[in-house]
DNA sequence: TCTGGGGTCCTAGGACCC
DNA sequence: TCTGGGGTCCTAGGACCC
């Protein structure tokens, strides 16, 4: 058996720890640069907002019904969530995160010495209690099941935070009542594909026959019908090493120089390349691309990007900064109002790892490389970004996304943890 | 005025090999 | 008359996820 432990609102529920008094009040987390709802609490959908909601559209609804609004802080989360993790390795040997607010725990051989429903309550509790988020879990043979069964627990307050999926009565009942467009692995395209072959609920799906999956539908179809039918066959290896690495956003303001084009690459490639360092990887190609903003169809329109393979795989902020400041000055047009830039780097592959280059043009390579680990220490002890490349500084602040909500960074910044006064 | 930011896997088709 | 058969690798685009 499967679990899926799940977060419930997870990004608000982060906030909510730190401000108790939202208990039970409509709040909503809010995207990079302060544009969309990406998170709320089901008191903020039942005052009619809605994940994915531009926020200037709703802001009336916002300030009529008092809702309590965030930016986003992913420092805030991610550390918030390593600590969820830490405690379910604490209870389950096989646990493997799925996403910041979702880990499956492989419960086999756990029947043996528990009941598996009480253990996970056990667990859920134990969460709720250390870190103050509460979680919703599904327990069933396969991961898509489990999957399921969390969306129960979420929705029914009886099932006290745990969903059993463990019969084949269950199974068929939560088939039956499941929304078809909800399940994991069938997307937008998918659902209108099963609709127009007349499969209304997931149940009708899992009960045609495997010839019929195997005509209409490639891999991935069928490993959902198998798993909807209670055949494990969806093996996410929990991720060590990413493949690609991106760091992107919109600015808060329309920007025009190549020099402010430059401050924002080189910030998102350093971003980048500390990502690269801090799980032990390097990469050999590097992206960069820079827009304008297509909702704006009063302005001229600009799209480019291009990319390099460095000589040698390397994890250097100088070396891949400079290369991503490069495709900047090819790709730059004059004339045009920028609205965002990222830099992707891939190619990557393990830093024990790297190809030699014969004709290898930089000089020291074990210096840099030393150099960078320096720079993260100093960075990590003395505060993010106290080191960092004079370029990333270049001009004003225009290229920064806008973040008007965000709270302090609780759980990783000394300087602003919280304090509490004691009458 | 104002519209997110990350990722993964699969497939088909092209280029190339013998 | 008749125009092979078997591969690999890479890439772009689509679909999906949170």
């Amino acid at each position: 058996m499967y679990a899926l432990v799940d977060c419930n609102s997870f990004f608000c529920s982060c906030e909510k720890v730190f401000h108790p008094g939202l208990q039970g009040k409509p709040v909503c987390v809010l995207s990079s640069n302060d544009g969309i709802i990406v998170a709320l609490t089901p008191e903020a959908k039942t005052v009619g907002l809605h994940r994915g909601d531009v926020l200037f559209k709703v802001q009336e609804t916002i300030d009529r019904n008092n809702v309590t609004v965030f930016s986003s802080n992913m420092y805030l989360y991610n550390a918030m969530s390593k600590r969820i993790v830490s405690i379910l390795r604490q209870s389950c040997d096989y646990v493997e995160t799925y996403s910041i607010d979702e880990s499956f725990l492989d419960l086999r051989g756990y029947e043996r010495n528990f009941n598996l429903e009480d253990y996970m309550r056990t667990v859920a509790e134990r969460v709720k209690l250390w870190t103050d988020i509460p979680v919703s879990i599904g327990v069933a043979p396969t991961k898509t099941l489990a999957k399921m069964g969390s969306k129960f627990a979420k929705n029914y307050k009886g099932y006290k935070s745990v969903c059993m999926i463990d019969s084949e009565s269950k199974r068929r009942k939560a088939l039956e009542l499941f929304d078809l467009a909800d399940i994991w692995g069938v997307g937008r395209s998918t659902y209108e594909k099963l609709l127009s072959l007349g499969v209304k609920t997931p149940l009708e799906f899992a009960d045609k026959p495997v010839e019929w999956v195997h005509r209409h539908f490639t891999k991935p179809g069928f490993q959902t019908w198998c798993e909807l039918n209670g055949h494990p066959c969806i093996n996410t290896e929990e991720v060590l090493q990413k493949q690609t690495i991106c760091t992107s956003h919109c600015f808060k303001d329309m920007v025009t120089s190549l020099d402010a084009l430059k401050a924002s690459v080189a910030t998102f490639a350093s971003s980048c390349a500390g990502k690269l360092r801090g799980q032990g990887s390097v990469a050999t190609v590097v992206s960069v691309f820079i827009g304008s903003n297509p909702f704006r169809e009063d302005l001229a329109q600009y799209w480019n990007g291009a990319s390099v393979r460095l000589p040698v795989a390397s994890c250097d902020t100088i070396e891949i900064a400079g290369a991503a400041i490069k495709i900047l000055e090819s790709v730059y047009r004059p004339g045009i109002k920028y609205k965002r830039s990222g830099v992707i780097l891939s190619g990557i592959c393990p830093d024990t790892d790297i190809q030699q280059n014969l004709f290898d043009p930089v000089r020291g390579r074990e210096e840099r490389r030393s150099l960078s680990g320096k720079i993260d220490e100093l960075n990590h002890k003395f505060g993010l970004k106290t080191l960092r490349l004079a370029v990333e500084d270049g001009e004003a602040d225009h290229w920064k996304s806008k973040s008007e909500h965000r709270s302090p960074d609780y759980l990783t910044d000394i300087n602003e943890i919280l304090t509490v006064q004691a009458e």
